[in-house]
DNA sequence: CTGATATAAATAATTTTATATCGATATTTT
DNA sequence: AAAATATCGATATAAAATTATTTATATCAG
């Protein structure tokens, strides 16, 4: 068994890969980590080192065989077995992410939406029931969840939080822009748009400064 | 002046600090970097060194001034001077964007949207109005826009990024699950949830693996 | 004023991550 | 069949980031 531990940043990394392999199967055999890496814009060492703690098989001059590699960073990445998960506060953005047909491409299958707004409780979007929150407790016990996406108001979100992992949850995916407070065994993992809003305005006011010049 | 080379770690933690920063200012004059991590699950020295990149006021026994930290990471973020920035597709996710106020905290100011889907075409999400997508050169150029956010579906990602690169924007925030190829010059932010995804259900696997017992 | 204490700042050590180098191997070309 | 080439895999090196340790300093209680 393959189970080596992989890093966190190689672990970002493989479902990256795995997109773009599926997205090129068909049209070819094999792929290189090179081809890989270009199309990245990474060091193709780099490429062949993060497969390599998944698979092992590439052949020299010839690289990757696409079906066996998707098959096993599938495997790798859990994205066989599918997991339950539900979404906590159908908002906009809560809408946006139902609505969204890709995680089932991850093993990820949202079976459930809770509000508790009541003009939309009831409804359901893109075929996933929204219910009302009071029904979240015995909701996660009886399916045995332990997966949850939050994407309530960040006022509500710590006692949302704190809620879910009253009733079983293990991991949060937190869109609302609030550090929550989790004991630990349980994982939140926060989508922090400020933070990559950050990267980009410093490359632009980069780009100015060199642009007016700054010479010595 | 204090314009050291922040490293991508440390940037992308600044906002973070920012955000809790504005939370608590009023309640307590002074923070101590301790307090910070604690608040946040890091280390307090690594909160230190970070704050003393844009910083470096902090007193001993008191801690930081919540004030004047504020103002120094808002300049330091470019919170001050809001930058103008367009949002390309108008869907789920889109709309999710522009309804979300806290953009502007961090000095970014949505001033348009634009989608090819006459029925949304003239409408306003938010007070911001929708444009059609064949106005997006002459409004850019007009306009001086150099940062673009991208919701568009994947299949048309690629294409709408060579427009945005052809009309002078130097910078790309990529929502979209695909990989853009962009000149050297602008930066591409991929927000990619399969990472975060994949982060998350290794631990929901671990907690698995560990609780089954794995006893030799 | 003095000493205890909390805290910042500086330095060092550790860990993680990324890149470079090199030999081995399969494929293609001659 | 032999040589050339592209590529893998392993090892080594370098860079970056995090954590630990030590030192210095400001505040507060007595």
């Amino acid at each position: 068994m393959n189970q080596k531990t992989v890093s966190e940043q190689t672990l970002r990394r493989l479902p990256v890969y795995l997109h773009y392999l599926r997205s090129v199967r068909g049209e070819r055999e094999c792929i290189s980590a090179t081809a890989l890496a270009q199309a990245f814009g990474l060091n193709d060492v780099q490429v062949r080192k993060d497969l390599g703690s998944v698979s092992g098989l590439g052949r020299p001059k010839v690289g990757y065989a696409v079906e066996e590699l998707i098959a096993q960073l599938e495997g790798f990445l859990g994205c066989r077995a599918a997991t339950s998960v539900i979404l906590v506060g159908a908002g906009h953005l809560g809408t946006a992410l139902l609505s969204y047909a890709g995680f089932l491409d991850y093993g990820l299958d949202i079976c459930a939406a809770f509000d508790c707004a009541e003009d939309v409780i009831g409804r359901r979007v893109c075929g996933i029931p929204v219910l009302s929150s009071e029904e979240l407790e015995a909701y996660c016990r009886a399916h045995c969840i332990h997966l949850a996406i939050l994407t309530v108001p960040a006022s509500a979100a710590q006692q949302m939080c704190d809620r879910l992992v009253g009733c079983g949850i293990r991991a949060i995916w937190n869109f609302a822009p609030t550090i929550l407070r989790a004991p630990a065994g349980v994982t939140v993992e926060n989508e922090n748009l400020a933070s990559s809003l950050a990267v980009l305005t410093r490359h632009l006011n980069e780009g100015r400064r060199t642009e007016a010049g700054e010479s010595i």
